[in-house]
DNA sequence: TTCCCTTTGAAGTAA
DNA sequence: TTACTTCAAAGGGAA
């Protein structure tokens, strides 16, 4: 069943097509069944914004006037680390803005899935044109291209290998946040009272930090049928936020001009991720082509090329804005 | 003209 | 249950 389209135009609606996607959906000749012809006749519902999108969204310009950077690239590394620096109560407010968003988005388009958008857009590259299968065994730790055997390179637990402690240095400023937070011992959560625990491998029992301090993910995929955790009450049908009014996707203006309705952040601890480790160690940081980023631990600025002037451009902005250089891991021998 | 790059998070699939 | 994959934004750069 088609979601109901509702009269509201929701951003999330792409007229034409996704961005980048392929004329015909990329399936050529494929398109056998109807039900394929209907969905490419569906208009594109994007996904909702997560919480670091929206935090994208509202700070991309302010950097790309600070840094005079303009590549996308660069600036998302920057961004991500200005993530990191942010404080628990500010990236609540993301993660809380996104969970409404998400909230939003499922009662316009109840039949919605993420699915639904699969293969709209061009399949990733994987390979980089070699070493195909490389891609999934390099680690920040692996040179490229040297294949691994699945058993070995995945120690049953690196899925508490935090993703920055593989991608940043552990002095990121994940372990300094800015404040213990009463934040986040919203009503709905059982007040964490750790928070000096940002990562769960510290402690023993990662099962029992994870209640505490996992972000709205890991608590509602459980539990998907209930869309949110029984203990993080979806604020009631409420009357729309303010700022949903405009809402975030409203591409006709008002971006989200910074969720400062937000009243209490029932959102759980946002800070820590751990599945999404060996996702993203999928794709080996590669920054040779544009932004060739220093080696982690290994300053010494050696290269004189164009690129690696423009990376130092783009790392100063960064360091001097938000956070001592730790991150730059993108260690590439 | 189209895709890649780069980031994190949500949600999907496969085993 | 775990691991992995795809897409969301964005715009310069490469093919």
């Amino acid at each position: 069943m088609p979601p109901a389209q509702t009269s509201v135009p929701h951003p999330a609606i792409v007229s034409p097509a996704v961005k980048q996607e392929p004329r015909d959906g990329g399936h050529h000749g494929k398109v056998s069944s109807p039900v394929e012809k209907a969905k490419d006749d569906r208009p594109h519902i994007k996904k909702p914004l997560n919480a670091f999108m929206l935090y994208m969204k509202e700070q991309r310009a302010k950097v790309v006037s600070e840094c005079t950077l303009k590549e996308s690239a660069a600036i998302n590394q920057i961004l991500g680390r200005r993530w990191h620096s942010l404080s628990r109560e500010e990236q609540a407010k993301y993660y809380d803005l996104a969970r409404k968003e998400r909230q939003l988005h499922s009662q316009l388009y109840p039949g919605w899935s993420a699915r639904d958008n699969y293969g709209k857009r061009k399949k990733r590259k994987r390979d980089n044109g070699k070493c195909d299968s490389a891609e999934v065994s390099a680690g920040p730790f692996s040179p490229p291209c040297v294949l691994t055997p699945p058993q070995e390179r995945a120690p049953t637990h690196t899925h508490l290998t935090h993703t920055h402690l593989s991608q940043a240095s552990p002095a990121s400023s994940l372990d300094s946040p800015a404040t213990p937070t009463t934040a986040l011992a919203s009503p709905a959560a059982p007040a964490p009272t750790h928070t000096d625990h940002p990562h769960p491998h510290q402690g023993e029992s990662s099962s029992a930090y994870a209640e505490q301090v996992q972000p709205l993910s890991l608590i509602t995929k459980p539990n998907r049928a209930g869309r949110d955790h029984p203990l993080h009450t979806p604020q009631p049908p409420a009357p729309q936020p303010s700022y949903l009014h405009p809402h975030p996707l409203i591409r006709s203006g008002a971006k989200i001009s910074g969720p400062q309705s937000s009243s209490s952040f029932s959102s759980s601890h946002p800070h820590y991720s751990p599945h999404m480790v060996s996702a993203r160690s999928r794709t080996p940081p590669i920054f040779s082509r544009s932004f060739p980023l220093p080696p982690m631990s290994a300053p010494p600025p050696t290269s004189t090329t164009a690129a690696h002037h423009q990376s130092e451009q783009s790392l100063h902005c960064a360091l001097t804005q938000s956070q001592p250089l730790s991150l730059v891991t993108r260690t590439k021998n």
